[in-house]
DNA sequence: CGGCTCTTTGACTGAACTCAATAGTCGTGG
DNA sequence: CCACGACTATTGAGTTCAGTCAAAGAGCCG
C-alpha cells in the first residue's frame, strides 16, 4: 500500500513499534496535498514553516546559480522527506521541484513536534534519515568529482533502485525512472547530449534497458560492479536474519 | 583562546547560555589527542565509538573508490565536529584524515549523551550543525557540478574564510590554507595540474595571495562575486545589532 | 494536423587531463 | 655548511572527454 511508504522508510532505519508505524500511518491519512510535474514545492531562500514528506510521485531537490545553471542535489521519491531541517533551519538553502505528479503529507512544525516528543522512536528514526540522507549526499559528490560519467550514471541508477527496494516499489531488477536526459544532466554534472550518448552505451552493453518511466536492470550486480557501487553509504538496517546470523557467529 | 573554538563554533547556530558556554569548554580540557599530519583519525567501515571535535590544526573528510581515487569532502577545522553521526549510525561510511598535525578532544557517547539531555541548548546547537554540515556538502556538490574550475577553487577559498572567521581564525581578509595542491585537486575534483594553473590565474589577477599556509584576500566581496558566492548555506545566525534592526522594521 | 516535449545525431571546439620533466623548499645528517 | 632526499610547485606538449551548436526525428495530446 502506497500510504505507508513513510513508515516502510522510517522502519527501515530504525525499529519502530506497531504504535509508531501507526501514527506514521494516520499521519499519511493528514493533510495530503498534490502537485503537478514541473512545479515547485520550495523555493532557495523561502522561510520554512512545514514539512512534506513525499507520498507518491518523484521530486528533486536543486539549487541554482545567478547565472541559470542549476545542479540536481537529490531525487525524492515516495517516503522520503523533503526538509527535514525545517524545526532548526529558517531558510530553505535549496529548492524542492516536482519532477512528476506528486502527493505529499503536510506536517507542520507544532504537529511534528509533539509527535517526535510522544514517540522516541519516531524521532530516532527521523533523524537516522536525516544522517543517511547526508551520507547519499557525500556519495554524490564522490560520483561528481570522481567518477566517469558512464560510471556516474550507473551508480545513479543502482542508488535509486535501492532506495526504492526499501519502500516496495523495485522489485526484480524493475522500477519507475520518469527523469529525462535534462535533469539527469544537471543531475550528475554532464550535457544532455552527453548524457544521452552515455545511456546508449549503458543500453549497448545491456546494461539496462531504460524507456522512461520504466526501467529494467537484467543483472544488478554488474551494474553495481560497473558503477563502483558499495551500499554501505545507504546505511542499510541489517535484515532481522542477518542479525540472527551475526548473533550466531558470535 | 583557541581552546574555545568549539564551543564558539556551536554558539554560532543557537544561543548558548553561559553555563553551556561553560561545558564546552570543560570539554575541550577533557581528553586532547593528538595527531601528526598525513594520518587517519577515522576509517571507512569502522565502527564508530567516540566522537572527534577539532581543537586546533586542519582535517579532512575523503572518501576512496575501489581503484584508489580519491574525493575530498570537506575541510574539517577547530570547532568542527568530525562525527555528529556517531550516536546513530553504526559504521564510518567515510574517512577522516589529518591535513597538518591536529588536536582533538575526544567525547565518547555515553559522556556526549549525558551533556546533551542536562543541556537542551547544545543539543539544539549540535543539531544545527549537522544539518548546516549537510547543506556545506550540497553547495559542495553544486561546485563541482557547475562552476568552472575557476569559480570552484574561488568559492573554496571564500568558504573556508568565512567559516574560519565564525571561530576567529580569519581576519583582515588573512587566514591559513595549509592545503596542498594535490589535495586541493581531489578536493575540486580537478587534477593538481590544474589546479597549479588555475591558481595562478587567481593570482594574476590579484584575487588572491597564497604561500602556503598563509592565503590573503585583498578584496573579498571580488573573490565572492566571481565564485557566485552566497553565504545562505553556510546558515549564519544573524547578529545581534541585525535581529534589532530586523525588529525595528517590523 | 500542428504544437509540445523529449530524444537522437553530426560536426566542431575547447576545457581539462596525461605524461614527463624541471625547479624550488625544507629538514636532516654527515 | 653543504649534500641529499622528500615533498611540492611549475612548465610544456600532446590528447581526450565532454561541451557547444544546430538540426532532425519520435512520441504524445488536444
Amino acid at each position: 500500500m502506497t500510504f505507508s511508504a513513510p513508515a516502510q522508510k522510517l522502519a527501515a532505519y530504525a525499529s519502530l513499534s506497531a504504535t509508531e508505524v501507526g501514527v506514521m500511518g494516520a499521519l499519511s491519512e493528514g493533510r495530503l496535498q498534490s502537485y503537478s510535474r514541473g512545479r515547485d514545492i520550495v523555493l532557495q531562500g523561502q522561510s520554512l514553516k512545514t514539512m512534506f514528506i513525499i507520498v507518491e510521485g518523484w521530486a528533486m531537490r536543486y539549487k541554482t546559480l545567478a547565472d541559470g545553471r542549476r545542479q540536481i542535489l537529490s531525487f525524492l521519491v515516495a517516503g522520503d522527506v523533503c526538509d527535514p531541517y525545517c524545526f532548526l533551519l529558517h531558510k530553505a538553502d535549496h529548492s524542492i521541484g516536482t519532477i512528476t505528479d506528486v502527493t505529499t503529507v503536510t506536517v507542520d512544525r507544532g504537529t511534528m513536534e509533539d509527535i517526535v516528543l510522544a514517540h522516541p522512536g519516531l524521532a530516532k528514526a527521523m533523524w537516522v534519515n536525516a544522517l543517511v540522507t547526508a551520507s547519499i549526499q557525500r556519495e554524490w559528490c564522490v560520483s561528481i568529482g570522481q567518477r566517469t560519467a558512464f560510471e556516474r550514471l550507473s551508480h545513479l541508477f543502482c542508488e535509486m533502485y535501492s532506495r526504492l527496494e526499501v519502500v516496495g516499489l523495485a522489485q526484480e531488477g524493475r522500477c519507475a525512472f520518469p527523469v529525462n536526459q535534462y535533469d539527469l544532466a544537471d543531475a550528475t554534472g554532464m550535457t544532455a547530449v552527453h548524457v544521452n550518448r552515455v545511456l546508449q552505451e549503458l543500453r549497448n552493453r545491456g546494461l539496462i534497458q531504460l524507456q522512461r518511466p520504466d526501467l529494467f536492470i537484467p543483472d544488478l550486480i554488474r551494474l553495481q560492479t560497473v558503477a563502483l557501487f558499495d551500499p554501505l553509504y545507504l546505511h542499510p538496517k541489517p535484515r532481522e536474519s542477518d542479525a540472527r546470523e551475526a548473533m550466531h557467529e558470535q
